[in-house]
DNA sequence: TTTTTTGCAAAACCTTTGCAGTTGG
DNA sequence: CCAACTGCAAAGGTTTTGCAAAAAA
């Protein structure tokens, strides 16, 4: 079993830094890698890579599905991006630059909830408490039903 | 998005129980299916679809892997058969004869650290706390470093 | 006998890999 | 120029599905 190694995140705001930040490192920029960039933040919230391939639905170029999800893992390595699974079906890869969140995600609407990650210092407390267990909600976020779902569940099962 | 039935757990303890079980509902109790209710009985612990086609790496009769997955779809259903997603890799299958468990997933070692689920209340409360989100850790439980992979990670850090 | 279930093979889904050809610097 | 990168196609891991044959009740 393996652990993803620290990667200090690197916040971008816009093309320009991100494209910057990649040739900082003396790697290429290529089309395809800009086109994963683009996409990225276009979306402003996490997408699965077929989203990246397909241009976020024709809206932007397309791109071959191998090079995005090799693009992903290096800009993953650079800290440029992160990725995560939210209960089932792919995984989701977002932008640093949108700020340090983590997410909870709802089983029913499939609302990605974004929360501090300090706020989730108290959840992660209480899980130490149980046995010393260090939880981590960034690359499997807490799964479950947001406010709206559980009040619909709630009221389904009255 | 789909969100599974709420299946009132129906726990045995013995083979003879669970065949009564099956039976009880009119289903069949075929070789196939004594198979995955014995790996699972014998396994007291959570497996895979492929751990039960394998007979418990050669320990027990091996079966088709699609009997398996439809076997244990169809004894979820029945409330005799858990399953969750414990970080990457196939999911894991088990008996509920074994307790009301939830589970604590460590990334590294691959412990499945298994607390009762009262014990986690107080989490789910952090969790509702935030905004109202209701957290579910039994099918997609808590990952992290259990407490002694966590201290070999914070020694390593020195 | 009838209906359920099986075993096999094929496909579906998400992701990774091999490789020959292309391209950025 | 040439190492880095791409696109394509194939494969890997997990799970589902179609279907004719087998078996439970």
């Amino acid at each position: 079993m393996t652990v993803s190694p620290d990667r200090k995140p690197v916040v971008v705001t816009d093309l320009d830094e991100a494209f910057a930040a990649v040739r900082a490192t003396g790697l290429r920029l290529t089309a395809a890698r800009r086109l994963v960039l683009e996409a990225l933040l276009a979306a402003r919230a996490p997408i699965s890579a077929e989203d990246i391939a397909d241009g976020l639905g024709g809206r932007m170029t397309q791109s071959d599905i191998a090079s995005v999800y090799r693009n992903l893992e290096t800009l993953g390595e650079l800290g440029l991006v992160r990725h995560f699974h939210a209960g089932h079906g792919p995984g989701r890869y977002v932008l640093e630059g949108f700020g340090d969140r983590e997410y909870l995600a709802c089983e029913s609407c499939g609302l990605l909830e974004s929360v501090e990650p300090a706020a989730l210092e108290t959840v992660r407390d209480a899980v130490r408490d149980l046995s010393g267990f260090e939880a981590s909600f960034s690359h499997f976020p807490i799964v479950g039903l947001c406010a709206r779902c559980a009040k619909k569940r709630a009221r389904a099962a009255r």
